[in-house]
DNA sequence: TAGCCCGGCGTTTTT
DNA sequence: CGCCGGGCTA
């Protein structure tokens, strides 16, 4: 039954009716359960399934609550809508587009096709690049647009404001934005900013929708920007049937517009709301649980709520310091191999977190040393490679022959030989005639550069071949085609080093994702290609951490576990990062980083920190974290035990280590004494002596 | 036009 | 320390 194995409070979240509710959903306490199972009764309550509407923030957890739902009520899968924001947002865009002033095919650019446009801008303008870094801008922009202001509106701002920065700002936004409906293409700030004019604008659609979907959904509700609030609040208003999950404690994504407050304020926008909080955690000990309270009380800005499990005490909880990164390293390995000897674990219940990317070099430096196998996750996605981003780009041209932007990034790659010059000779014919780049192409022959003037008609041939064939061969054909021009495989294979051969694979699995898109979506058109790549890029390392330890990033890990976790790099000023240190927002949010971390853990955690770093080549020493120091843990500091470590045992005398077992207060050594004599010491009874 | 050298810079990342 | 981008030179 749909209500089977469920705890109090989660059967509470999942029965309630109508109304809005919100559930804070600790760390590990069947978040997406009850999602899963709230639609599902929905549905066995005889809601029609397309009255619901799920809305979370990665693919990932789309797919997984979606998969989740066919499983416990098969037969209404297609009909529920589960998706991202921003794939919703498509599809609303895609269906309303007449309304405004938007070409059904837009485009949705990414963040590098973001930036070249802001390049542009700025050279347009003439903005020093040093001035105004195109990330900044692009950030400001994006700011921007989660918090629905155009850039219309940022200009009376910055007016009012009077500063020259705000005003440059809005004037790049402004030409940014011409440039894009230019091109026929929407940023990902753009997909929600626009929906929600829409809504606002139009009473009629509105109304629509709110009738459409009477019953919504939101996942990690803590993760939502302003413009994501709104869209939610519109579409729930007439029946307000809205239930938010999330966890205050976890929201870790503030520097790219969440905003806390949301989750903090529900039951303000929503007074007659229901608020439930999910406590019991099945994932972690309570030594796990106890430790990540004491450091997440720290914080003002929260929602008290104290988890508990009924796990058995296991594990444990040690501090772990090291001499500098590269005895970091080599110590974490040496508690893996050891305990991959000692118990029965595998190399995929180890975990690795730091705080910066900059961390995993070393990291990656000992494993391969050591042989044991690792995953690094977030170093490059798929969609990023170089070879790939070209291929894609190629795409993207033949989608839209118009857009000068991706002409740009295309017409010289691979080299051939046209330059600046002669880009901007065809800017000019393309300005005078009112026609783009490609077009301009013919009107370039009365030049004397004959390379230039061959390269860039043997480009326009190409790209005339494509097009012609666009409606009449498959994705994947036309990909092959691409890859061909581009001499791609010959040129890595002649290449042959361990990098080439890297990417032809990766050719290939672009390929196979193609062929994927075709057989399983239900369009084949290459528009609908282009969306699914730019909105679920996720080509994930779905079982590629197989008997793997994993690396990455803290904010990568939420919503994963794992066995032992090593949070490492807990000095002040890595983490909490030290831009972090003096703004008491920010520092919360590092706080519920770590928060975050810790709750990975399911047995074993152990708390990294090391007394020199070298970053950037700069050798600096280092006080522990105060996220150490909140952790309250007794610093038995087991790890001056190490492997060869010389001690001195009252009774046996002098010793070396040899081997390590268990850890905390089971923690025991193998020590080889003078005698030649070896023994099994427990620590916590043997009164050793260091040498 | 392309390739090389030098200087600046460096938190986290999904869609 | 290593990457990226700008400017200079062949």
């Amino acid at each position: 039954m749909i209500t089977k194995n469920l705890n109090p409070s989660q059967l509470e979240a999942v029965l309630h009716n109508n109304g809005p509710l919100i559930v804070f959903a600790g760390a590990g306490t069947g978040k997406t359960k009850v999602i899963v199972h709230r639609i599902a009764r929905l549905l066995f309550f005889d809601t029609v399934p397309y009255f619901i509407l799920a809305v979370t923030f990665t693919n990932k957890a789309a797919a997984e609550i979606k998969m989740r739902v066919t499983n416990l009520v098969p037969e209404v899968k297609q009909n529920v809508w589960i998706s991202t924001f921003h794939s919703f947002c498509t599809y609303f865009l895609r269906t309303e587009y007449q309304k405004i002033n938007l070409n059904q095919n837009f485009l949705i650019y990414n963040s590098y096709d973001q930036k070249n446009v802001i390049k542009e801008c700025l050279f347009e303008l003439n903005i020093d690049e040093n001035k105004f870094k195109p990330s900044t801008v692009a950030d400001k922009i994006n700011h921007a647009k989660n918090n629905l202001k155009t850039s219309h509106v940022m200009t009376i701002e910055a007016k009012n404001i009077g500063d020259i920065f705000s005003t440059t700002i809005s004037d790049i936004y402004g030409l940014y934005q011409k440039k894009l409906s230019r091109a026929n293409a929407l940023d990902f700030g753009d997909l929600v900013m626009y929906t929600v004019f829409m809504l606002q604008e139009y009473p009629m659609l509105l109304e629509y929708y709110q009738e459409k979907y009477k019953y919504v959904i939101v996942d990690e509700y803590q993760d939502t920007n302003y413009a994501q609030y709104i869209l939610i609040k519109l579409i729930s208003e007439r029946y307000k049937n809205i239930c938010v999950v999330g966890d205050d404690d976890q929201s870790i994504y503030s520097w790219r517009g969440a905003n806390i407050s949301n989750i903090l304020n529900f039951k303000n926008d929503y007074p007659k709301s229901k608020i439930i909080k999910l406590k019991q955690n099945y994932r972690s000990t309570p030594k796990i649980l106890s430790t990540a309270y004491r450091v997440i009380r720290n914080n003002n800005s929260r929602i008290d709520k104290q988890l508990w499990t009924k796990n058995s005490d296991d594990g444990s909880v040690e501090i772990l310091k090291s001499k500098n990164e590269n005895d970091e390293a080599s110590k974490i390995i040496d508690f893996i191999l050891l305990n991959i000897r000692h118990a029965k674990y595998n190399f995929s219940d180890f975990a690795v977190f730091y705080r910066t990317n900059a961390q995993s070099r070393s990291f990656e430096d000992a494993f391969k040393r050591s042989k044991v196998p690792y995953i690094i996750i977030g170093a490059q996605k798929f969609y990023d490679h170089a070879e790939i981003r070209d291929i894609i780009a190629y795409l993207k041209f033949i989608h839209n022959p118009k857009d000068d932007i991706i002409f740009k990034k295309i017409v010289n790659t691979p080299k051939r030989g046209i330059g600046k010059m002669s880009i901007k000779m065809l800017e000019k014919i393309a300005i005078d005639k009112d026609i783009s780049l490609l077009e301009a192409i013919p009107f370039i022959n009365n030049l004397n550069k004959k390379d230039v003037v061959t390269s860039l008609n043997f480009f326009s041939q190409f790209i005339k071949t494509l097009l012609e064939l666009k409606d009449s061969v498959c994705i994947k054909e036309i990909t092959e085609k691409i890859v061909a021009y581009l001499g791609y495989l010959k040129e890595f294979k002649t290449e042959n080093t361990f990098e080439s051969q890297r990417k032809i694979e990766n050719i290939k699995e672009l390929i196979s994702a193609i062929v994927d898109f075709e057989k399983y979506s239900s369009s084949k058109l290459l528009a609908d290609y282009l969306t699914h790549v730019a909105l679920m890029n996720d080509t994930d390392f779905i079982d590629e951490s197989n008997g793997k330890v994993t690396l990455m990033t803290l904010h990568l890990a939420k919503g994963l576990e794992f066995n032992s976790v090593f949070i490492c790099g807990l000095e002040e000023g890595l983490f909490p990062i030290k831009e972090s240190i003096l703004n008491p927002e920010a520092l919360e949010e590092e706080r519920r980083l770590m928060y975050v971390g810790m709750t990975r853990a399911k047995k074993y955690l152990y708390l990294c920190w090391s007394a020199e770093r070298t970053i950037y080549g700069k050798t600096k020493r280092n006080i522990p974290s105060r996220f150490i120091i909140e952790s309250e843990l007794k610093n038995e500091d087991s790890s001056q035990y190490e492997v060869g470590t010389l001690v001195l045992h009252p009774t046996f005398g002098k010793g070396k280590i040899t081997e390590r077992i268990g850890t905390g207060d089971d923690l025991k050594l193998i020590i080889l004494f003078e005698n030649k004599q070896e023994k099994k010491i427990l620590v916590k009874i043997a009164r050793l002596k260091l040498l």
